[in-house]
Parts: structure tokens; C-alpha cells; sequence
DNA sequence: TTTCCGTGCGCAATCGATTCCAAAACACCA
DNA sequence: TGGTGTTTTGGAATCGATTGCGCACGGAAA
């Protein structure tokens, strides 16, 4: 903040005139001479006046500023989901502000404390890998405090939560790979901490089985670091070791899928011909990919404005979060490419 | 901001004490009762009070904020940036609003000024394709607000710039090419209102001149949208229109690079046999193609951590920018892959 | 007993803007 | 000229925390 930024007292001492007379002059309000409003007006441009936000939240108790907890920026979905936030924070007058955990928990803890020292009206949280426990949140909860989880569900009753609708993702992408004829199909699942991991893996499993196919616990490899390198390796190892070569891979996210592409390829195994691959979240690559990677795409940009709409609407009490819908879930879209379709 | 949120009055209340009392004890003043201190401390504890920062932002006259101002969140190097920036604010104790321009000139003049009236100490600029004059942010500069600008530099004298070193990228990714054997390299280049993408440009050329070969003007293309189908589009139309036809493409970003992948395989082209292929950025996703592409590696999250470690200097007064050093700029790393790698 | 000093604490102003409650200033009528 | 009503403006409290100044109170020295 600029030190020699004008305030109302000094549009007040130039025109001689009471403080008050200036606030309600620059705010148009009735029962002011027509000619002091716009000599104050005036004199507030010639002074570059702008009025200072922090007063007001102070006085108001409100900061029109929402605060943004997320595991990391540089992530294709949440970068999209922030634009969302963004958009519809902006047009109803809010700042965002934003902290990343890095998918740690004391820092998901400090963000959300500064954030409340920060006096935020409300807060959008998408929880880290590493958070096990809810406290810190259901305890600004109890105190009324807004909250708004999207993507990453915690268990936490009566908690507002805005996601994909996983389950049914993963369920069709793995109805999909049935239908174009692979019969041995590999889920490289996430970690179990978060429900997206869980309602993943069960679309996985609930869609083999509903077709007669029996799950393999073999067919179920966990890779919790998300990285290409991890499912790469795995996937590798996996097509050296298994009697039964597997023809498919259905992936939680798509740099996995990317790993295992490479290692299929590396084991010399044409895509889509002999393994079909499918990923989860549709990230800009995979249409740029050869061939283009089949994934089931997430409505990032909408589940940030439905979710930022919602948590605007409790905190100017236009929602009560006791009496309302607890959940908001978003339909996902299967994105056919040709890493998948044989036919 | 939670209205039942306890504050110094209601722990005074509580002891019996004045407000000032209270203030000391809780920052451990001089002068205090340790066992006041003690008593304090527990009652404020029990009470979950937390400071109110807005009331400190207004006494102090900083808000110990600081504002982010880019074209999109939604792209692999912004995101680093802000990862870098959120790193920096975060452990110096700033907290970080973003507002994403969306390329538009008057988003980025009402985000300004927005984030002013919000009395942010200081703010990071990367402006908008759109951004020809530079007024809006002369005028609060020279009233002596902190303004670092980060990748795009503007045209605007004593400003601070944290920028890459485009031109000796470009310069790099056109002599590999050159050193490859390719002899009629094509540069795809951005829009001009870009220092960016001039600095690029002039790469490519001298670049091509100094290595004797001359600049074809029939050889820059301009892509002024950045998307993957103009690039594709241009390029498909390059390759069936040119008598003499190109044999690598530089883009000025991975985008355009891969439109002109997909462009060269649609002419049945093989690359890097036929065609060599370099981009801008490093994105990702280049080491995820295949062949995995080449591109200029731009240091993302070192512009955030620099610029933001700079910005803040500059407010804390460690640093004055009529004095210091104006431009600070980062060096780039050319990637050699697959797709431009024939010997 | 008076003076002096240190300890421990309270009063009140301050930051910028809003807003309730009055109070001037003026016009108009009787 | 006094009373009434309207228009226009000012005073002061308020939001939460900080901080300079000063005031009690106690014990110790004179």
C-alpha cells in the first residue's frame, strides 16, 4: 500500500467539509447538494482517490475475499478448476486467493489458518494425499465458518462437496474397454486416502463384473505417486511378469496411462491393436498424443464455478449448508480416442 | 468472516483487563505480569481467538499481500510461475492474489485496479496480448507502487522485468536444427504485440544469417492465436503450397509445434527424418509425444521464485527500483529429443 | 514522613470509512 | 417575528489491534 494515497479526510480538509458529508457524497446517498457531490467527486479524481477496501472489511466484518486450498497449481484439472473459481468470484465482486498445499498437511493446515486470520468469507478446499484427519476443517466448520470441497471428497458429515461423478467414469471407460474386446483388463489405481481413488477403482470393478468378468486382485496396481516414471516401471514389470499378458489399462489419471503406453510400447505392443489404453481427467496432451489417448473428461471448469456459486450463496446466506443438498455431482464424459477403439 | 470470531475485548472482558494489556501480553511484551501473560494466553487459547489481520492491515498501512496478474491459469508455464510465487510469498510471510486476465486489456485494467483498492503491498504483471499502451500501470508506478513484470516485459522505462532469454533460446533451437542438417527452417511465429515473441523471432533469424543462410520471409508464419488447429492448418497449407518444401519447423510454443507434428504426419512426413520439429516452453506433454519433441525449456518456477523474491525486496525497501538493475533475465535450455535429433 | 524509582497496567489516539443522531441554515407561512 | 418543515451538513461511535504516555502502587532510600 502506497503511502501518500488519498484518503476522504484529505478530499474532506481540501474542500472543507466534514468526512461524512464525503463518504455519502461519493456514494450518491440522498440529502446531499447536488453541487458539493460533484465538487467532491472532483476533487477525489484530481486526488486519484480510491477507497481502501481493508476499512471497509473491517467495518463490515467482510472481506469479499474467498481463499482457494488445492494440492498444486501446475496440475492441467486444478489449474482449470481455478479458472472456474476465478470466474464467477470475479464477477460477484470477490478476490481469490490462493495457496497450494503441495500435497502436504502442514501446509494445508497454514494455509487455512493465515486464510482465517485473513478474515476470508469463505474458503474452497480440495484436501491433500497426506490428509488423513478432518479436524482442522469440521473445527472452523462447527463455528459456521463456509467451506466448500470440490473434487476431493473428505468424509466428513454434513460437509458440501462438489465432484465428478468417479464412479461412473471409471465404469464406463472400463465398459468401453470390454466392449472393443479386451479381456484382461489392468486398473492402475490411486491412493486409497482419497474417495476419488476408491470410487474409481469400484466403477472399475463394478463394470467387469457386471459383464461376467471376475476381478483379479493381480489387475489392481497401486501407484501412489501419480508419476510417469512409477507406472512406467510398474506397468513394465507387470507385462514381464504376468502369465496371462494383460491387453488393457484403464489408469486413474492419464500420466499414468502415458507411463503405461510407453512401457507398452517398449514391450513392442501395438496400440490399440494388442492393449488398449483409457486414462482419467482428459488433460490437453491427450489429444496431441500418438494415437490420442482415450480419457474420461472431467468438467474442471464448471465444477470450479458451480462450487465457487455455492459457497458465494451460504456465505451471503442465500444457502444454509444444514438444510441443503450436502453433494453436487458432476457427469463426466468418455473421450473415445484411439488408444482404445479397435473397431 | 465468522461473526462469533473472539477478539482482545472479549479476553479483556474475560480477565477483568484493558485491551492494551491484553495486546502486550499476547506478544509477549516487556512490562507484563508473567503470570497475566500466562493467564492470557490460556484464556485466548480457550476463547480460539485468532488476530484479525484486516485490523493490522489497517494500522500498519500493509496488508502483507501481494497481487498476481496473468493471461491464464490454465497453461503449463503460468502455473509453474504461480507455483514459484506462491513458494516465495508464502515463506516470507505474503499471502497471494491471483486474477487471470484472460488476454483481455480491460480485465487486466479492472484487476489492477481491484487488487489497489484491496491495498495489496505490491503486484506481479504478466499482460495481456491485448496490452498495447501501458498507462494504467505507469500511473500507479509512478505514485511509487511496487510492480514487477515477469516473462512479458512492456515498453516502459525503469520498469522491473523478470524475464527468460527468448532470443538466445530461439537462437539455440535454430542452430540445432541447422547443426541437424535441416537447410529451410520455418518459424511459427506470436503475436507481435509480444516482446516475447519478437525476441524469438530475431533469434530465429540471426540465428539463420550466421550461419549463412538467408532469412525467407516466406518462412515466418504468423499464428497470432496460439491454438493447435491454426498452426496445423497454416502448416498443411505451407507444405502443399511451397515449391521448395520445408524441412523443420521452429514454433514459437509447444502448441504450434505440435499442430505442425500433426500437420507433417498428415503429409505423410516422417519425423525427424523428413522434417525436424522444435518448440517453445517445454510443456509436459513433449516428452510425452512421439517422438518426444524439442523444445526451448523456459525456468517457470525460478521466474516466480526470482520476481516475487525482487517484488518483495522492493517493498520492504531492501530494494529501490530507480537504482537497481532493471532487467533480470533467466536462461533457457534447449531440449534435444526425437523429434529433431537425426544423427 | 517524604521522595524516588521500577513494575504493572489503563487511557486514548490512530488507521479509513460508514452511519446514526443531531444540528445548523434556510425557506415559508401565519 | 416566531414556529414549522426541509435541506444540507457535522459530530462521534464503530470495526480490531497497536502504542505512546501517564498513573497508580509498592518498596527502598533519604
Amino acid at each position: 500500500m502506497k503511502l501518500g494515497q488519498a484518503t476522504i479526510k484529505d478530499i474532506a480538509r481540501e474542500l472543507n467539509l466534514s468526512v461524512s458529508t464525503i463518504s455519502r457524497a461519493l456514494k450518491d446517498y440522498p440529502g446531499i447538494n447536488r453541487e458539493t457531490k460533484r465538487k467532491v467527486k472532483e476533487v477525489a479524481n484530481k486526488l486519484n482517490y480510491r477507497p481502501n477496501a481493508i476499512a471497509l472489511s473491517l467495518r463490515k466484518s467482510r472481506s469479499f475475499t474467498i481463499g482457494v486450498i488445492i494440492p498444486e497449481v501446475v496440475h492441467f484439472f486444478f489449474s482449470t478448476v481455478i479458472s472456474g473459481i476465478e470466474e464467477i468470484a470475479n464477477s460477484r465482486g470477490y478476490n481469490v486467493i490462493l495457496s497450494q498445499s503441495n500435497e502436504k498437511l502442514d501446509r494445508e493446515i497454514s494455509s487455512l489458518e493465515t486464510m482465517l486470520t485473513n478474515q476470508i468469507d469463505g474458503v474452497l478446499v480440495s484436501y491433500s494425499k497426506e490428509t488423513k484427519s478432518f479436524d482442522h476443517f469440521t473445527r472452523v466448520m462447527d463455528q459456521g465458518f463456509p467451506i466448500v470441497f470440490f473434487d476431493r471428497a473428505p468424509a466428513i458429515p454434513d460437509a458440501v462437496n462438489v465432484m465428478v461423478d468417479d464412479y461412473q467414469g471409471s465404469f464406463d471407460a472400463t465398459a468401453h474397454l470390454i466392449s472393443q474386446g479386451y479381456k484382461n483388463i489392468v486398473h492402475l489405481a490411486g491412493p486409497k486416502t482419497l474417495k476419488i481413488s476408491i470410487d474409481r477403482e469400484n466403477g472399475y470393478k463394478d463394470a467387469l463384473e457386471q459383464n461376467g468378468f471376475p476381478v483379479n486382485p493381480a489387475h489392481i496396481i497401486s501407484c501412489p505417486l501419480g508419476t510417469l516414471e512409477e507406472s512406467q516401471e510398474l506397468v513394465s514389470a507387470l507385462l514381464a511378469s504376468l502369465p496371462r499378458r494383460p491387453d488393457a489399462f484403464f489408469s486413474c489419471n492419464d500420466i499414468g496411462a502415458v507411463g503405461a503406453m510407453m512401457a507398452c510400447r517398449d514391450a513392442g505392443l501395438r496400440i490399440p491393436l494388442e492393449v488398449g489404453i483409457v486414462g482419467f481427467s482428459d488433460w490437453q496432451f491427450c489429444a496431441m498424443l500418438e494415437p490420442q489417448l482415450s480419457s474420461v473428461s472431467q468438467p474442471g471448469f464448471m465444477m470450479g464455478t458451480r462450487a465457487t456459486e455455492i459457497l458465494l450463496d451460504i456465505i451471503e446466506k442465500k444457502l444454509d449448508p444444514k438444510i441443503m443438498e450436502q453433494s453436487l455431482v458432476l457427469e463426466t464424459k468418455l473421450m473415445e480416442r484411439g488408444s482404445s477403439k479397435r473397431f
